[in-house]
DNA sequence: TCTGGGGTCCTAGGACCC
DNA sequence: TCTGGGGTCCTAGGACCC
């Protein structure tokens, strides 16, 4: 028997996606980012740059490199050209990033082959036909199919076969464990513990104080490879936020209020095209040094609109100043405890299509929108509150169908 | 030590309810 | 009035991941 669950991984996603678009950057060292490093390609790997590093280390190690700003939008559109591939193998595909999928083929081997044959072929049509090479990790759990992926990086696949997990698993380093990172190492090291192997000879009873109930009862099963998770399609964000960095700091409120602004702005905009709305606001603000101080407030009913979200944050803002004393370095919003706006799908499948065709009139768009809020207003007998952040949200949705059209 | 921006999950205390 | 236990929600902080 074969394990079935793949770990899909593109290889430096975002410095192979810039050498795809840009020939004169194949086989040279490629750093993605500007301040800092975002992706770097493997050509600059190989002089030991990684993300995050600042550029400027960077380039210290790598004189050589061509450093670029980032295209996110072609990086999302090539990233749904990958992710629609893997969904013909199976339709049991968990995106847990841009450039990362677990899929469960078990359901597919008795019509597609073995496990290896079906990575084989992913492996290959993603090379073919969107031009990006993809590492493929294969094993009876999760986790240790993410494992695998890195393992088979740059450009390969690794199999670990039914019986011979723990042979593999048990030489490797503590912090090749999903949620090992800087801190529970340092624990663990402190503890005599540095492989895998060692961390599965200790009792999950005596990690605990060190490294509280969660994190023991789950690295102590991974260790063993006892992963119960499933590969779950469809899973929805539960958070929309967004955050700025300040560079040496702001100390006016008026300044920190025209970055709140612009960030609710954004996270409106965002909450409104996916058509969700969320009743939990927090605030993170970043002070010199470590120190992150962070508000929150859950509101009556859930909201989209940038103005509700602008004031809220600005006033979190403020209280996060009572704590600590400007220069602010960071702030960031966002909100949680998200729901799904169902005036707005429920109305969504209306097509003027004639209307939507002339997508770059304002007036015509606003017409069609209008007639929206006439069916919304006759089924329900009223315009509510909550109607009103439904229809902003509907313009988002709006442009986006004329813009396709 | 900081440099970015997008997220998830866990812990612990307090308020509140039954 | 106090004692007890169980559960949920909210808030603040921290670790971790890509």
């Amino acid at each position: 028997m074969e394990p079935t669950i793949l770990h899909a991984d593109l290889d430096a996603f975002y410095a192979s996606v810039e050498q795809l678009m840009e020939p004169r950057l194949r086989g040279r060292p490629v750093l993605v980012g500007g301040g800092i490093v975002v992706a770097a390609s493997y050509e600059a790997r190989a002089f030991g740059v990684r993300a995050p590093m600042s550029t400027r280390d960077a380039l210290r190690i790598c004189p050589g490199a061509i450093v670029v700003n980032g295209h996110f939008s072609e990086y999302l559109e090539l990233s749904e050209q990958v992710m629609a591939i893997l969904e013909d193998a199976t339709p049991v595909v968990e995106q847990i990033s841009v450039d990362e999928a677990f899929l469960d083929v078990s359901g597919t081997v008795h019509l597609l082959g073995p496990a290896s044959e079906i990575a084989r072929r992913l492996r290959e049509r993603v090379r073919d036909e969107v031009g990006l090479p993809l590492s493929i990790g294969i094993a009876t759990t999760k986790f240790l199919a993410k494992i695998a992926s890195a393992r088979a990086k740059p450009d390969g696949l690794v199999v670990v076969d039914v019986g011979t997990e723990l042979e593999f698993l048990h030489p490797l380093p503590v912090e090749a464990l999903w949620g090992v990172g800087k801190v529970t190492a340092q624990r663990l090291h402190r503890l005599g513990i540095v492989t895998i192997g060692e961390l599965a000879e200790v009792k999950a009873s005596a990690l605990r104080p060190y490294l509280g109930g969660a994190a023991a009862g789950a690295l102590s099963s991974l260790s063993w490879n006892r992963d119960p998770r499933r590969v779950v399609s469809g899973r929805r964000a539960g958070s929309v936020g967004s955050q700025q960095a300040l560079g040496r700091g702001l100390q006016d409120v008026d300044q920190m209020a025209v970055v709140v602004l612009g960030l609710a702005d954004r996270i409106g905009r965002r909450l409104r095209a996916k058509g969700r709305s969320g009743s939990t606001l927090g605030a993170r603000v970043r002070f010199p040094g470590p120190k992150v101080v962070s508000r929150s407030h859950t509101m009556a009913s859930p909201t989209a609109s940038t103005s509700a979200i602008a004031n809220l944050g600005l006033e979190l803002v403020r209280r996060a100043l009572e704590a600590e004393d400007p220069p602010v370095t960071l702030i960031g919003l966002s909100v949680s405890n998200l729901t799904t706006n169902r005036h707005l799908q429920l109305e969504l499948p209306i097509d003027p299509g004639h209307e939507l065709r002339a997508g770059s009139d304002r007036d015509l768009r606003r017409r069609a929108l209008d007639d929206s809020v006439d069916q919304i207003r006759d089924r329900f007998g009223r315009e509510t509150l909550r109607l009103g952040a439904a229809r902003r949200g509907q313009d988002d949705d709006f442009r986006r169908l004329a813009e396709k059209s």
